[in-house]
DNA sequence: CCTATTTGCGTACAAATAACACAAAAATCG
DNA sequence: CGATTTTTGTGTTATTTGTACGCAAATAGG
């Protein structure tokens, strides 16, 4: 018998501030099945373009977004996922900065919008399966890979980047030595600024030069993890 | 326009012996495309089958073989890597033990093979860079998980397990401190026989014991890398 | 029985990590 | 305006962990 399965994909998009923490990014569905249920932005893959192409198209229909980081997740083939067809679903992880983080508003609100990984709703398909799939590999990433950085703004104070290890880890990291490891991989430097959002001591800024990590990266130095 | 595009699945499997290194398992191909070409093992999905169960089958009827363990590695998707259609495939990461390792000669000994890693032939499709991909994630995977003990037999003498170590990282790592580390670990357990393969001491035999692993991984010990 | 080979075990030193204290610069509040 | 609170910035010391070794035990092979 001839092969019927169909291929989309499916993107976790993370976005974070220090005030609302990790959110995720859903829409509501405008059809059947699931209709008006929260679910992830995806659909089908076009006949020419790559599964990236595919994913980046259907977060600029759906919610007028750019990724700053995109990479593959896992895929989701499980038959009887999507009650009517068999759909084969390679699901995404993407980040976004801050500032690109507002855009959801210009779209429909009612469509689109973000929520705290902590308080999601109810969703269509496995998608529940997928975030949490997606929030691992966040969890798990974030201790050897310098992806933090793109959740944050390009400059950020210190703090930003500790809460978000702290959320995300929800261990009690020491302030202090926690800055000397990332300081010790070499690859964050000093902007000459300062920025103060409350009371106490301005903050300088910081910047993550992603030329001198991959310099450091060639020369096998061995990243290991900023905190367990 | 209809969607028009194909899913299929391919397996990495990998195989070691302290003699051969760690091998790959290839085909060589029947039909065109690539006709005669060494490829992964694999074909396409069939309608009523999960990915995994599509890889098992594949490897069933391909080289007679059981994988002891496999899961998910990428997915595949660029337009034109199959000259003919729209192919995705959702590669997949498999390994055998020694023992089930030799079941391939039982095959056609013209069409199924396992290669040296480092001495790869010329292979269909993109199939050198999905190994790649899969070489990656061994030598990734095997630093913070307890994936290297799939490769051994269930019974083992340290020192196959220190030498499956060296030659995935080739690193001059030292004997005592590297069974000193993997001992700490706890979840390793000495078997009350001894084997002798060469001249010298006899070796004790040990056993991974996957149950304590789990019990320790739920205590929230960090695993964290055997080596670096 | 002497040598080469392989496994087993321990100990001293170096390096990385964790625990902890206090100073500086601002807002807030009386 | 001064005292208090809040936030950021930097240092020092104890503890834990990792690394570099030396040497003994048990076998095969000649």
């Amino acid at each position: 018998m001839k092969q019927d399965i169909k291929v989309s994909v499916d993107a976790v998009v993370f976005g974070y501030s220090p005030e609302e923490g990790i959110q995720v990014l859903l829409i509501k569905r405008k059809y059947e099945p699931f209709q008006k249920s929260w679910a992830l932005p995806g659909g089908l893959v076009l006949n020419e373009e790559s599964l990236e192409e595919a994913v980046r198209r259907e977060l600029q229909e759906e919610a007028g977004i750019d990724l700053n980081y995109l990479e593959q997740l896992y895929s989701f083939g499980q038959p009887g996922r999507d009650p009517r067809n068999r759909v084969i679903s390679i699901a995404h992880f993407g980040l976004v900065r801050p500032g690109d983080y507002q855009l959801s508003a210009q779209t429909d609100a009612e469509d689109v919008a973000w929520f705290n990984i902590k308080r999601i709703p109810r969703l269509a398909f496995d998608h529940k399966h997928i975030i949490d799939s997606a929030i691992k590999r966040l969890r798990g990433k974030i201790v050897y890979e310098p992806i933090g950085f793109e959740l944050l703004d390009k400059e950020f104070p210190f703090s930003d980047l500790e809460k978000l290890y702290q959320v995300l880890l929800d261990n009690d990291l020491d302030r202090r030595n926690f800055k000397k490891r990332i300081m010790a991989l070499g690859f964050l430097e000093e902007v000459n600024k300062t920025l103060q959002r409350k009371a106490g001591r301005p903050a300088k800024l910081y910047r993550f030069n992603k030329k001198k990590y991959f310099e450091l990266k060639e020369r096998g130095y061995h990243s290991d993890l900023f905190y367990s």
